[in-house]
DNA sequence: GGGATTGTTTAAAT
DNA sequence: GATTTAAACAATCC
């Protein structure tokens, strides 16, 4: 489940192996999920930089185009040797000068990929909405986009439109940072546990790209390597451990409709 | 073989 | 009209 701070790590690593490389070869094996553009159009170019905005993974190619990736649940996007067998759910590969392929996999083939020009990137609804990157804006600018607001924390986090980036790993884990009980309506928070809450999830995302992300089961990074940012979550998938505050049992609730865990001692319902 | 899984879109409700 | 909530959807794994 790549959020923010996966897709970070993977971004970094694509941009130190792909800078510079042209693409040689383009096989487009899964065309429902590789389904913006002419994909044989990006023989002959080369790629400039690796970027990110929010969860979408972005590569910039020399003449301004951009290949966008979003990997939703189980999208893989990694640099492979030549002589890598092709995974089962390999729906791309684009073969490089250096003859090191590009994959793309995703089991759940909920992810997809596409062709932008600048115009459609910034003309695609979900893009222009995207809210402010948690990691470059202050935890003031976050705050102020939660307050007064009546639906509850663990929705608005989770909307990209509030703030981008964020899923259900660094929403929880920031919540119980925080304090907070994941149901809470924004507009009941004390501005000063709003801002506590944004200063925690600026924390809590800053540590995960420093681990190289987390990884529950899919997750790998640009060079198709495992994440350790599992091992230092205090509350997420960890329904009937001890709460590592105070030691009562961690529960779960459906909140937006996803999963929450949290400590109902230690975090307080506004 | 049904339930669980996620981020996003769309529709409905307030 | 803006905000909020719920349902639908993608497809696979166990």
């Amino acid at each position: 489940m790549p959020e923010l701070p996966e897709v970070e790590t993977i971004a970094r690593g694509l941009d130190a192996q792909v800078r510079g490389q042209h693409v040689q070869r383009v096989a487009v094996i899964t065309p429902s999920v590789v389904r913006v553009g002419d994909f044989s159009s990006l023989v002959g170019h080369t790629f400039t930089y690796v970027s990110r905005r929010a969860k979408l993974l972005l590569l910039h190619l020399d003449d301004s185009r951009i290949l966008v990736f979003h990997l939703k649940m189980t999208g893989r996007v990694w640099l492979a040797g030549r002589d890598q067998v092709l995974p089962k759910h390999t729906h791309l590969v684009l073969t490089l000068a250096s003859q090191d392929l590009l994959l793309f996999e995703d089991s759940r083939r909920f992810g997809f990929c596409g062709i932008f020009t600048q115009e459609q990137l910034h003309h695609w609804s979900f893009f222009a909405r995207l809210g402010p990157e948690p990691l470059e804006c202050s935890p003031e600018t976050l705050a102020e986009r939660l307050k007064g607001r009546k639906a509850r924390i663990k929705s608005l986090l989770l909307d990209q439109t509030v703030v981008a980036g964020v899923g259900n790993i660094y929403a929880d884990e920031s919540l119980f940072a925080a304090g907070i009980h994941p149901k809470s309506t924004a507009g009941n928070i004390p501005y000063d546990q709003l801002l506590t809450l944004c200063a925690s999830l600026q924390k809590v995302m800053i540590e995960a790209i420093r681990a190289g992300g987390s990884t529950i089961s899919d997750y790998r990074n640009a060079y198709g390597h495992s994440g350790l940012f599992q091992d230092q979550f205090l509350v997420y998938g960890k329904k009937g451990d001890p709460c590592p505050g105070c030691g009562q049992i961690l529960e779960t609730i459906k909140v937006a409709g996803r999963t929450s865990t949290f400590c109902s001692h230690c975090q307080v319902l506004y």
